[in-house]
DNA sequence: CCGCTGCATTCTGTATGCAGCATTTTTCGT
DNA sequence: ACGAAAAATGCTGCATACAGAATGCAGCGG
């Protein structure tokens, strides 16, 4: 029982206007995360036949959202041959958390320009909470707190466009991450670097902010590199 | 007769495997084109139906196509509204420009790292083109072979992702550069700007190149900010 | 025994049909 | 005459049907 039906698309509780989701939109979310947990594996074929019916849709909007994810660059598309689920290499994702790097790096100066202290407190919070879970080892909490920081200070920024981006990127490498299991110390490492990053960002401290997010991102490589 | 069938897609002669190309594919490039060149202006909805007609396409391939160019950020997608082509602020176009001047500035550093005078001298050839093309007046060979060489420069720093995402950057920011028509003295200073470029490059001096291109990003903002 | 050719099956690519929603126009009530 | 409700129209969204390409297999020839 795979069906679409059981995706968690919460009937829009709240305010405001009533959110009207069309099922190719849906669908993109649900590959997405297929592919970020293994589910469809890198080489693998994705047929739109067999899909469509273990997702209880037809091939028309599965097409559709096969064709965002292709421009995304999470699927290749092969002529006459339908889409595979893209591999990446290890120069790939090495080339990405390059990307990564500078983006996060620029991000970290516009949020020190633009960040309210309410800002700076909200990404505090989870850092703490981040904090917590490192100390209790609950590691898929952490590892969700620790991206939504980045994105957070990503946010800071204002500029849409490098939100886009990052996000973008964050997503190809979620992957990568979800397997990566580093060690202890590293771990120990990550936390206390990330702390640096909060504390540059508390004393709207710019270049310290930028170096520590330049460090983090380069130690990263270092992190994942074992799960190739 | 603006139909599919009249854009120019020789029959692939020459060795090697022929071309296969989807007429979704065809598509996708087929509305960028029209995007840039504002045949389609910002605003302006997307009707499948004629669009279709005109094109001599069904619905179909041309949905898959406009799905594609969603999530390149060219169009906006409005649950059952269809699609209207994305208008960019003028925050937008800085913003984008401000991401692009800080890959740039990436792609720079990694091209002194591993250029070989072979592509310099071919990016050298290009710049030559470029000036004659300046000093006859011919903005618009000028325009492309200016584009040619920032995408050569980055394509230099063997960086995958970093390509895709300028070139993505690039497109959308195509249609606003394509209006954009500088004064002389800005033209000029641009010019120059692409000189010192080039002698970066040749002398590996990573540094000074990254200082030139960021230089140039930022004054491309003051050069295009007229057509907002 | 190995390789090639032709056929059958399966899947992709495209077109079309149908239902639901949005918008506009028309009509009715005040 | 003005406003509101209701019908009508046009479009999107999804499903299905059909055509063409790719793959696998069987049969045939070397």
């Amino acid at each position: 029982m795979d069906d679409i039906s059981s995706l968690g698309q919460p009937g829009d509780s709240g305010p405001g206007p009533i959110r009207r989701t069309a099922l190719h939109d849906t669908l993109v979310t649900r590959l997405r995360d297929m592919i970020i947990e293994g589910r469809l594996e890198p080489g693998m074929r994705l047929h739109e036949g067999q899909l469509g019916e273990q997702l209880g849709v037809s091939r028309t909007p599965l097409r559709e959202a096969i064709k965002y994810l292709a421009s995304e660059g999470l699927v290749e598309l092969v002529p006459s041959r339908g889409a595979v689920v893209k591999r990446f290499s290890g120069k790939d994702v090495q080339d990405m958390l390059t990307v990564l790097r500078s983006l996060e790096e620029l991000a970290g100066r516009l949020a020190c320009q633009f960040a309210t202290d309410a800002d700076v407190a909200r990404i505090r919070a989870m850092h703490d909470r981040m904090v917590e879970c490192y100390q209790t080892g609950d590691r898929l909490e952490y590892y969700k707190l620790n991206q939504a920081i980045h994105t957070a200070i990503v946010g800071l920024s204002g500029n849409t466009p490098l939100v886009e981006i990052q996000a973008m990127l964050q997503t190809r490498l979620k992957r990568i991450r979800f397997i990566g299991h580093e060690g202890p110390e590293k771990w120990a490492a990550a936390v206390s670097e990330h702390e640096e990053m909060i504390a540059a960002l508390e004393a709207r401290d710019k270049d310290r902010l930028a170096e520590v997010l330049g460090r983090h991102l380069s130690n990263a490589w270092e992190r994942v590199r074992g799960a190739l």
